[in-house]
Formats: C-alpha cells, structure tokens, sequence
DNA sequence: ACAATTTATATCGCGCACGATTTAATTACA
DNA sequence: TGTAATTAAATCGTGCGCGATATAAATTGT
C-alpha cells in the first residue's frame, strides 16, 4: 500500500478544515455576481440579513450573531452607512453603544435580495435534505468550537 | 404561526452559506494559538500541508489545489520565503514558472505540525463518521459550485 | 460620592482574497 | 519566421477579519 497512515494524514483533501475553508471561498465566488448588482459584498449582505429580520440592533448584538469583533464590523458599518443603507448612532440610554438602524433605502434591498437565495441553492446542486443536514451538522460543530471562546 | 415562509428564510441561522462562513472563522480562531507556536498562519499552514504532501510544485499547481488566485499566493509565498521555509525559484524548463520548494526548516516544521489535526479533532467534538461524512458532502459541494467556474 | 472595574465601540497594523491589469515567456499558426 | 494569442506570475486597490490597544461611558464597591 503506498498510503502509510501518516502520508494519508496529509492529504489536503482529508482536512476537514479544508473543505470548510475553500467551500466558504466557492460560496462567496458565486454570490459574488449576483451581489454585484445590488452593491453589497458576501460579509455586507449577512449583516444586512441580519437587519433585515432584525432591525435596530447595537453593534454588539450584530457582532455575536455573525461571530465579528467590533474592529470588522465598524468599518463595514462605516460603508453601509456611506452607501445610504443604515444609520449609525449612539444609544442615548447608554451613549457606549450604537444603534444600526436601516434607511428607507436599505429596507428596500430587501426586495431585490429576495430572490438570491433560491439562485445559490439552485447552483449548489444540493437536495434540500442534504442542505439542512449539512446546515445543522455545521451549525453543531462551529458551536462547538465557539462554546470554550464565549464561556 | 408566527413565522411566515418569508420570515423564516431571513433567518440567519437557515443560511447554509452562514455555517460554512462562521465555522470558516471558528477553525481559523482554533487553529490559531497551535500555529502561532511554529509562526505559521492558517493559509500558511495550508499551503505547507500542500508542499509536505507533494514538494517542488509550480504557483500555478498550488493555487488549483487550494482554489486561490496568484494574487493572492504570491505574497503569502514571498513571506514563507521570508520565514526561510520555501524556496521561490523559476523553472529553467519554463521561465514563466516559479517552482516553489522546501527548505530544510521547512521539511523540518512537518514534525512540529504533525499534532496539529489530533489536538482539532478533539477540539471540534466530532466523531470520525460525522467527520467524514462532512468532509465529503462539504467537498461535493465546493465542487459542484466550483464546476463551472473550472470549465 | 468616587475610584476601580467593566463594557461598547473605534483605531491601527498585518495578512489574506479577489478582480483588473501588467509583464514576460511560450506556443500557435499564417 | 514572425506575429498573434495564450499562459504564468506579479502588482495594485479594496474589503474583510483579527489581535492589541485606546477612549469614553456605565457600573460596582466602598
């Protein structure tokens, strides 16, 4: 047998951490042109998700539901707001914390981002089975690795 | 029933493409404090596993294997270089080629690195089924997202 | 009330990651 | 053979993503 255990070990392909970091390259690849048409990039369109089934939420809370430090959120932030599709401003009852709010523009979005997820699903290939399995089975392992960080 | 169709889908947690981005991240943050003990960084390390898999490999077969631009590659191999871990040299055979190869530190890292997977593992709480079984349907769709684009 | 601690956001430097473009070498083919 | 087309890397600009640090506001403990 040519594959020793340890040569076999080292085999990208066998990396679980492999095929999670280039799946979530391809996803990015093709949202990319869809995104394109609606000037959001892949980590701007989450957020908006976010706000989009949530509005009016502190940097903070948008930081714990997509796992992002302040010091990537703000500068994102910063271009949303530049591109007119939320508000930013300081909590009066607690002037530490600032308040993401979407513009009328930004609600609007939502209309024409509609439609994209049915088109990426379409391109994955996957039954719906085989997607929410997939779904939950990561979902239980980025947990997982998260729960020691947010202990 | 609270959650209409519409709702539902906006949920951030139904995105398969949210799991695989924030358990992206989660490996990242993992590995980190392991890779930082042999001054390596995730994609680093990534393309180290390439090289000790298969040494001497042009930018071109790197960037096929791991789905990367030479945009991207070129200054993450300038500083392994840096680190005295590859070597950047162009094939004699193809001026237009750079071959990159191990240095001995490099080969020698492998040994340090080879602890790396287990301590993952562990870490993620996965068992091997559950594990494979990811790998496979994670790597099945990069591919089929991947497909066109190689055509 | 007030000093010490904690919390929320922002800033900075570094390293990806990519698309668009450039440069240089090789190949195709008229 | 010589010119056009292709190929391989490199360069540049933009946007993440994070750790370390800074700043300012709120909370805690006395």
């Amino acid at each position: 047998m040519k594959d020793t255990s340890k040569e076999d070990f080292l085999q990208l392909e066998k990396f679980l951490c492999f095929s999670v970091y280039s799946a979530s390259h391809a996803f990015n690849r093709i949202y990319k042109p869809l995104l394109d048409q609606i000037g959001l990039t892949y980590p701007q369109y989450l957020v908006m998700v976010s706000l989009w089934q949530e509005d009016d939420q502190s940097v903070r809370s948008i930081g714990e539901k997509m796992y992002l430090e302040s010091s990537t959120l703000t500068p994102l932030l910063k271009r949303l707001e530049a591109n007119g599709l939320v508000m930013r401003n300081r909590d009066p009852n607690d002037e530490r914390s600032v308040r993401i709010r979407l513009t009328e523009q930004g609600k609007a979005l939502r209309e024409k981002a509609e439609e994209i997820p049915t088109c990426i699903l379409e391109a994955t290939g996957l039954d719906i089975e085989t997607a929410k399995r997939l779904n939950r089975d990561l979902r239980a392992l980025r947990d997982q690795i998260e729960k020691p960080r947010r202990a």
